[in-house]
DNA sequence: CTGAAAGCGCTAACAC
DNA sequence: GTGTTAGCGCTTTCAG
């Protein structure tokens, strides 16, 4: 791999004026066209690649931002990642993963950002606000520090987030007005017990919601599960197990919804028939549902664009902003319906 | 930020002998157990990082790995990113994340990753040797490339694969012990309109066994789609339009089977009643679908393991090896079953 | 055992 | 216009 100076030694001249060709136009010095010319082609002809470590340590940009996932293998933040590398893409910047494996395991979590200390900013997916060590450390990595899909506002971390309130609202407003008022509620909750972040959100907003229209809430009823198919499943099993049942379940996640649709044709139980799912996020995959579910879609793209925003500005100006928070929608499909028309035959031929 | 010089000064050493401290054991240099003390002590108190730019210009690694994947957004690979994440973490590695949105200018555009060489290793995740240009510039690249999910053996990159071939013919088997004669296939065509990497060798091993078997493929039994839940939708709404029915449909991945398993129910096409599906690689949410879905799984933590391994052992050797395939197995659920019992009332309890 | 010194490849004053 | 000269923060001889 050839070095400047080896390109200058090639083509006759020194090595820092390689260097003003090789690095663009930002410089005002100008250079004798001739010269500029017979650099250029050299450098194409030795297949010159600059080191961006060495620009690195000169203090320029490293085109890297770092982004550090709770979970990689839940597909909305495998599509946040997605959005938010696109973006980042489009702005000339790479994406440095970095995986916290949605342990709140800091040692982990705090290598990740340790090890991404040549970014030039750090996008943090999915509250991490639990491990105070992390923020702690995070905070004197000089660093712009983003935090997407965040609530609690941190000193020094510019936070994006969803309107979680607004999302419930929306989704108990649909399901009060098809009659329910029997609505149970499958939460998240962390892998070592601790329930933060949206999912933690999303559950108080539900509970207060109900309280305040006087909906009766009976033991059971608001179950945590990991946020995974299997425990939106295993919630559903056990809430049509209770003497009472509800007539709707909201799911905090639209993983935990498809699991629960899938307790329920398990169990021969008709969605909406007998009970209503709905989720919250509208993943990919919440339309190809059986049946599509109704679900709170999130502007994801416009919170990636404003999340990388909020990192690439972070580098000039050197104050954190105040949080921005985006508001959902309600997208209705076929899992709520109207509370108990008779658990009856509505089978084939709809039209989702 | 303080540098090794700072914990010098206030150490009252030099900054070798910082450094030999900070670096660690690899050195063969005894050190003053009482001035190591100090020196870490007054690093910690200080807050001291290494600096890995700086590191990394020295010529160390840089203890990161390159990984270029096709679409993050399929859940197939947003699976291989965790594990290969989650190994890489392992070896104290950790990942840069390219993403190709499966286009060949935006792959041709991750040369810009290439050319950031101070990845160590590149890892790529599903076929990209469409694109010549792209392999080109990989083979100036002076570190070890390992294709993860490839199957053409590209000169200079080491190859893991998985063994299509293997795994179509276990669904065939299982297919035809069901009784079926009339299958289908739907395949995956990329955006350019090539058809490549693992979908087009499942595709060619369908065509060829059918062949062996003297199965007659009748005219749009064999159906391009992009790998979407969409296309999966679209293709079986297709088949079933057809005036000859497949009684079974072979879809190349489990995207496209799970969507096709939407269309069946939305046009009250009883499965596997009227029609068998299947899938391929098995990803979490097969298991989940209405009805589970017939697969096959794809060993992807050993594989991925062996990519990372194949990628830091190219560091030391300087040769690629042999390309490695891995065997798949067949999962065998509800989505597939006997050819024609009857389109009959096979609904709920199951217990799948 | 520890310090001094030479760079890694590049950028950015500062000269001429 | 172009060359010279310092480093950026760190590892690594080479001398004590």
């Amino acid at each position: 791999m050839p070095t400047m100076q080896d390109i200058a030694t090639a083509s006759g001249v020194s090595q820092s004026t390689v260097s003003r060709v090789l690095t663009g136009a930002p410089n005002a010095i100008p250079i004798n066209p001739a010269t500029r010319e017979r650099i250029l082609e050299v450098a194409r002809q030795m297949r010159y690649r600059p080191n961006p470590l060495a620009r690195g340590l000169r203090g320029a940009r490293t085109m890297l931002l770092g982004v550090i996932v709770r979970e990689i293998t839940d597909p909305f933040f495998a599509g946040a990642v997605d959005a938010v590398s696109t973006e980042a893409n489009r702005r000339g910047y790479n994406v440095v993963l970095g995986h916290a494996h949605s342990r709140a395991d800091e040692a982990i979590a705090l290598r990740a950002v340790l090890e991404t200390r040549h970014c030039d900013a750090i996008l943090l997916l999915g509250d991490n606000s639990d491990q105070p060590r992390f923020l702690e450390d995070l905070r004197d990595a000089n660093v712009p520090v983003v935090g997407l899909w965040w609530q609690a506002p941190v000193p020094g971390v510019s936070i994006i987030g969803v309107d979680n309130r607004s999302g419930v609202e929306g989704l108990m407003d649909h399901l009060m007005s098809l009659g329910h008022r029997k609505i149970a509620f499958v939460g998240g909750v962390f892998l070592e017990g601790r329930r933060i972040g949206d999912l933690g959100e999303r559950r108080a907003a539900f509970l207060e919601r109900a309280a305040a229209d006087g909906l009766k809430i009976p033991n059971g009823f608001v179950r945590d599960a990991q946020n995974t198919l299997g425990g939106g499943a295993e919630a559903l099993k056990v809430l049509m197990a209770l003497s009472e049942r509800p007539t709707a379940v909201m799911a905090s996640t639209d993983v935990l919804a498809i699991g629960a649709l899938h307790a329920a044709y398990q169990m021969g139980v008709d969605v909406p028939g007998e009970v209503s799912i709905v989720g919250f996020d509208d993943l990919p995959m919440a339309q190809y549902a059986t049946p599509p579910l109704t679900t709170v879609r999130q502007p994801v793209t416009e919170m990636a664009v404003a999340g990388v925003k909020a990192a690439i500005d972070g580098l000039e100006e050197h104050e954190s902003k105040s949080p921005q928070i985006f508001k959902p929608t309600v997208v209705v499909r076929e899992s709520s319906g109207s509370v108990r028309i008779e658990a009856d035959e509505r089978r084939p031929a709809r039209t989702g």
